[in-house]
DNA sequence: AATACCTACAACCGCCTTTCG
DNA sequence: TCGAAAGGCGGTTGTAGGTAT
């Protein structure tokens, strides 16, 4: 019934790093005779291993073809464009990647660039906004709102504040980054010396037909005070808030440009295109991918967020860029 | 200087799929 | 067609080196 194991549990088969002799010996015998059959070669190459350790030790480290070394740029980004289309199928990104294997791929993800899309407040596996910042903002807000000034607050209390405030951040840079990507000179935005009030409005009138003001419309220091006093659907559900950027394009902030010198947003070009629009829609990493009919604007809301529900939001080829946004 | 903690990555484990007799 | 063997994959663990206390 049971499979057996690769390799006997009683045989006491070497287990652990292997040493420059072992990995001789398998590099010379695979050169020879081929690797045939991985369980019968440690006995033929004289090795003390598992079959199923010889094959990866050979396919992850020892073949010919493997580059070794930091990932570059490009490599980062393709990788990050890669999971998000086919989330944790490291072997089917590695084969995009020449000369990186599925295991360095993996370990790459997991200690650097999943942190770094979680410090970008980009969700690592739906690649969209961490909803989780959304979700705790307005108890940070209240309870950093609580008291007066700062240094009458015990510790844990303007601890708190600081996350209110890094959430804030996180996701002020999501909402400048929507923008930076349809073209809005973010550059500009340092002679409002840090009064976002001030701001002209996000996108041009086209975005603005509504009862309500469009949340693209406000300043990102209003819309947070809307997200924290708890805001309504609508508004959320506006498909004005990304609208596949042609709205984005007010000549009063202009295009395209360097970045904001005290923003980690950056100037950007459009990613190559590596799959087909289609696979970014929805991006629900479900495996039908939004594909039972139901379009991203007809997802029911669910949040825990009083309303606001990030897939009620037209996204279609926003959220979906995150993979870009790692130029930096 | 010693210890604790953190990080990165190599390697292992167990399950699933494919191949083959 | 079936079942076992082998290969492949993704998740997890172990360990070495670096850093902080």
């Amino acid at each position: 019934m049971g499979r057996s194991p690769c390799c006997e549990q009683d045989a006491d088969v070497k287990k652990g790093p292997w040493t420059p002799e072992e990995d001789k010996l398998l590099v010379e015998y695979i050169g020879k005779n081929g690797h045939g059959s991985w369980r019968r070669l440690p006995k033929l190459a004289g090795l003390n291993r598992c079959g199923k350790s010889c094959r990866l030790r050979w396919t992850n480290y020892l073949r010919p073809d493997i580059k070794r070394g930091g990932f570059s740029d490009d490599e980062e980004r393709l990788i990050i464009h890669l999971h998000a289309t086919l989330g944790n199928k490291w072997s089917s990104i590695a084969t995009k990647l020449k000369g990186r294997t599925d295991n360095e791929i993996k370990n790459y993800w997991n200690t650097h660039l999943r942190k770094k899309l979680l410090s970008q407040g980009i969700d690592p596996v739906t690649h969209r906004p961490r909803t989780d910042l959304l979700a705790g903002l307005p108890n940070l807000l209240a309870a950093a709102n609580l008291g007066g000034a700062a240094h009458q607050l015990p510790l844990d209390l303007n601890a708190i504040k600081l996350q209110a405030d890094a959430a804030k951040f996180q996701i002020l840079q999501g909402l400048l980054r929507q923008q930076q990507l349809a073209g809005v000179d973010l550059s500009r935005l340092g002679q409002y010396n840090g009064n976002y009030d001030n701001l002209p409005p996000l996108t041009n009138d086209s975005c603005t037909q509504q009862t309500q003001p469009a949340m693209s419309s406000m300043s990102p220091d209003s819309l947070l005070n809307r997200i924290s006093s708890g805001i309504s659907g609508d508004m959320l559900g506006s498909p004005e808030l990304c609208h596949g950027g042609d709205g984005l394009s007010s000549p009063e902030l202009g295009q395209g440009g360097p970045s904001a010198s005290n923003m980690t947003t950056s100037p950007m070009a459009p990613p190559p295109p590596m799959v087909a629009a289609d696979d970014h829609q929805c991006n629900t990493n479900t495996p039908s991918g939004g594909g039972d009919g139901m379009s991203c604007e007809q997802t029911p809301a669910s949040s825990t967020f009083d309303g606001l529900n990030l897939d009620d939001i037209d996204m279609e080829g926003c959220w979906a860029m995150t993979d870009i946004l790692l130029a930096e």
